[in-house]
DNA sequence: GTGTTAACTTAATGTTGACTTAAGATGATT
DNA sequence: AATCATCTTAAGTCAACATTAAGTTAACAC
């Protein structure tokens, strides 16, 4: 995965460069616009960063020019201006997400794999003998292809996102649901018991774990 | 809150000082090691950020200068630095937390919050060979998980965050049981029983030891 | 628009297992 | 030895979860 960052910044660079590369990405670095511009006509990355302010060709400017023959790459703005107008411009300009400086390193990886996962499309989830298949919707078995309906889906996803964690049921309404205030009827349970069913898990393929009082946690065995 | 910030990489400051400010602290930087001194001697902050690599004081020298007349601040290490040697180092002098660069900012504001609250850093919860893991909601001993019921997992785990001190039965049935008056039916006992009984631990293995007439203590040996 | 269908939500009932209690056994303290 | 606190076991209670069914909403075809 090789990530292009243009930003002028030289400490934020740095801070960047090395933090990213620990997570494992090749990454380049412009200092100015139109070094930016250069590399990426010249070279194909997976995801770029973008500095707002910057020497020679701004940011936003930038950006259009890249989405001239480049509508696919993930262009991720980076930078300290947030007012409404300008998140819009920028995206208007073509990028797909916004982050506001300062942001949590933690965040943009995040936001990062998140853009990976949309563009690749298959993002490899799996639970066992269990795959997810994002880019058509579609749950395999033991090759066998499984049909959720859209809540069943995403829960299942959350909960594989999250393997190895606990999901407390609070977070599941929140995060699945939207429900951010603590209100249970108990569809949880209706649609942890429609996925299981479907699933048909053997008392062997215990992937999803009922933690009382708690929530849930997927598995892999 | 007075947060002192002494870096000299401006980008750094930057990004620090406007995230830091955003958070409602209040924020006063110094771009190398001899302003820092000063602004340490004359004001009084209620935390310290502190580079490594600093011109004309370097920051393990700053920060022992500090710590002569003031035991007390928090003092966080900023630093690229991370070998075992220099975080021992910088410990040594009286430095509080190391934090190595580059970090997520909200980790920074974490441990700036935990060093607020306690001073005191949020240490894995351990005992002896039994590791407690609150993201899965698992006990781990010896690489082996244990299941545990939620009361039990709660009871540990306020044992251990009280490590070294005893805890009275009253203590654990109004933090665990959140029962507030004086009544005993010997729940505690049934639940201590468990958990020994869970964790199979050996004579040498002592790791809760029963007050008679007081209540429980947890400690490793 | 209306009718039909599937998905989602709510509610009722069944089942399980965690929690509590209490009572007898064990061990410590005097 | 007598007493008291704690340990251990077992049984009853209750809350949480699983399951099913019925009610409600939204999507789609016509």
């Amino acid at each position: 995965m090789h990530i292009l960052i243009v930003e002028d910044e030289i400490g934020i660079v740095q801070f960047l460069q090395q933090g990213l590369q620990e997570e494992g990405y090749l990454v380049t670095t412009a200092n100015d616009g139109s070094k930016g511009f250069e590399l990426s006509q010249n070279h194909q990355y997976d995801l770029i960063l973008l500095d707002w302010m910057l020497p020679k060709i701004n940011g936003l400017d930038l950006c259009k020019a890249i989405r001239i023959k480049d509508q696919l790459t993930p262009i991720i703005f980076l930078t300290a201006k947030d007012t409404v107008q300008e998140t819009i411009a920028g995206l208007k300009a073509g990028a797909n997400d916004y982050i506001k400086k300062p942001f949590s390193f933690e965040e943009l990886v995040e936001r990062i794999k998140v853009h990976f996962r949309h563009r690749k499309g298959n993002q490899e989830l799996t639970l066992g003998t269990i795959k997810i298949d994002l880019s058509k919707h579609v749950v395999l078995k033991n090759d066998e292809e499984i049909t959720l309906t859209q809540r069943e889906f995403e829960l299942l996803t959350y909960l594989i996102e999250n393997k190895g964690k606990v999901c407390t049921r609070n977070q599941i309404l929140k995060d699945v649901w939207d429900i951010n205030f603590e209100y249970d009827t108990g569809v949880i349970d209706v649609f942890m018991n429609a996925i299981r069913k479907k699933l048909n898990l053997k008392i062997e393929e215990d992937y999803i774990k009922t933690i009382r009082g708690i929530g849930y946690i997927a598995n892999d065995l």
